[in-house]
DNA sequence: TTGTAAAATGTAAACGATTACAGAAAAGCA
DNA sequence: TGCTTTTCTGTAATCGTTTACATTTTACAA
């Protein structure tokens, strides 16, 4: 690889290593003219210098880790690559290196991380009880956590609360009044806060909560086509659907369609994320923004902090916008 | 961070540093009972051999480097994270690192890749004439490019000239004559060789070249609408249109229904990839399939091969498929 | 010219591991 | 028992840097 080391470059210029290595890290205390010859050299022969080695006795590496949750679907997930692109922005910016690293159910997080060398630790979407998350709040390395909320560490993370609650505001000022929520995993925390803002908005509006309306879709599409199928098989009745993303939003449109009934004539349909397939479905679909590239730079900023030691928890709350599109109506009944 | 070394073992089991390290690195040649008593020391302290000072003395760093070329859209590219998947499965499986650089348009490369130690490289897309490609074929440091066809170096590729035959010789059996070629950038590879293979198709089926119906939209949805509608508006004549990929496939369509005809009645419409785009547009277009998973599998086990020294320049071309949605019909005149 | 302070450079230990070589302990054998 | 062979363990150099401290060189004043 790169073998030319630092006491080539000194034993070339006739000074010793300190020298060179004091020209690299631009101390003040060296000759202009020695500084100007070595400056050459290293030019002349190519020198960088060894990454690890320096590491070793500085102890920073350089280096962020993104650490990603264990489940298969995450790297082609559309959030991913948006909060990717704000992330990488800044730590690239920063000549930093990026490394990531997807968990994996079976192995245990101490032992990949303490091998794991790295300046600090970006944490996505853990899983409830994460290890990673216990593991982070005992050790104090430099992390930050993206939408979970650890008492102990910084994070940065929507709102997903008043999310549910604009969503729901808007469809009952549609007029509708029997609104299903279609949530992800029913223990998924964005689920359940995103379900608290939709009783919330319900409540202030006087409409009762109908436990038969709030079911959940596992965040998939074909799923979601199915159970909005029964549900309207078994003739339950609700005029708008708010799912937890768009593509269950996809799926919702599909079931409605297929049961000859129209979105947003018959039954309006709200998705979240505001993906591409919510731009581009056949249907544009109303939906709720997240702001996952200012998640992922936000998160990638505050880390740069943690790391200064400027703070260790500073926590980010972050709203969305909704989007309104074709998939929305006024009730008309 | 993780302060407890190699040193810290040793003392405790009353050996030296050297006995640990042979425990660690299953030497044969240590007592089982000093093995076992070392091992339970180590999983008390919690010890894990620091990565840099072993990389140091051993020169294998365990990592790889993913390299992306300049373009910021690249990062939001689904074929990107296709690719990803693909890679990623392979190089964490075999439990190496990860490290993602893109490349930035001004920084010299040489310069980001000697200070990045890494085992081996894998470079994706690549600029033409490229520094980079230009490095690595003078340093001999394990690498594999993807979608780029350097010859003194591994790489995997899609066959883009068959594609472009394929899609052609498709259309030309539904009848249209006058297939308007519609390529991303003038001067990309990859549209270089399928405007060579709709070309040969052409040629195949006695169907006169025109020049008039080869233009480019640089990959890009509104280019593609503009142009598109442009032509229609000055009365080009053309039945059908190979897009280079599913975005401007999308734009044509727009442009098409703006104009007041019809996909797949008036004009049919292919495009390229197979990306989400194309599975949930309100036409589902008809498109060639990219392997992009598979491409990137590929890359990383041949880089692997590379590595181990079994190969420096195995070449894999893969073939797509075409996949028939709703955008393509039979010519009715 | 000499003395002193400031600036420049060198020496050597350290970072945390591995490994060739040497030395000690154990085992095998007569 | 003593000698040889094998197995186990320790010593110390090494990887490529940085940096505290020591030393040399330079600059300047008296």
């Amino acid at each position: 690889m790169n073998s030319v080391t630092i006491k080539d470059v000194a034993k070339k210029a006739g000074v010793s290593t300190a020298t060179v290595s004091r020209v690299i890290n631009n101390s003040p205390n060296v000759a202009e003219k020695t500084r100007q010859r070595i400056l050459q050299i290293i030019e002349n022969l190519g020198y960088t210098p060894h990454y690890y080695a320096k590491a070793l006795i500085t102890k920073k590496t350089y280096t962020i880790v993104l650490v990603l949750p264990p489940q298969k679907e995450f790297l082609y997930a559309e959030y991913f690559h948006r909060m990717f692109k704000g992330l990488s922005d800044i730590i690239w910016r920063k000549n930093f290196n990026l490394l990531i690293r997807q968990l994996t159910p079976d192995k245990d997080c101490e032992e990949v991380f303490s091998s794991l060398l790295a300046d600090g630790y970006i944490i996505v979407a853990p899983l409830r009880n994460s290890e990673i998350i216990k593991y982070f709040e005992t050790v104090n390395i430099p992390c930050v956590v993206i939408n979970a909320r650890p008492k102990n560490l910084a994070w940065v993370d929507l709102d997903n609360k008043k999310a549910g609650y604009v969503i729901t505001n808007y469809l009952v000022r549609l007029g509708h009044r029997r609104i299903l929520f279609l949530g992800g995993y029913k223990e998924s925390q964005n689920t359940v806060d995103r379900l608290a803002g939709y009783r919330l908005a319900l409540k202030e509006n006087k409409i009762k909560f109908d436990e038969n309306l709030t079911i959940y879709a596992n965040y998939d599409r074909e799923t979601a086509k199915r159970i909005i199928k029964e549900k309207l098989l078994h003739k339950e009745r609700f005029s708008a659907v708010f799912a937890c993303n768009d593509l269950m939003a996809a799926g919702v449109i599909e079931a409605v369609q297929e049961m000859h009934l129209s979105v947003p004539t018959d039954i309006s349909v709200v998705g979240f994320d505001d993906s591409e397939i919510a731009k581009n479905f056949e249907i544009k679909i109303t939906t709720y923004f997240q702001p996952f590239e200012e998640m992922g730079k936000i998160a990638a900023e505050l880390l740069f902090e943690v790391m200064r030691g400027k703070t260790t928890r500073r926590q980010v709350l972050l709203s969305g916008e909704l989007v309104i599109r074709e998939s929305t109506a006024r009730c008309n009944y």
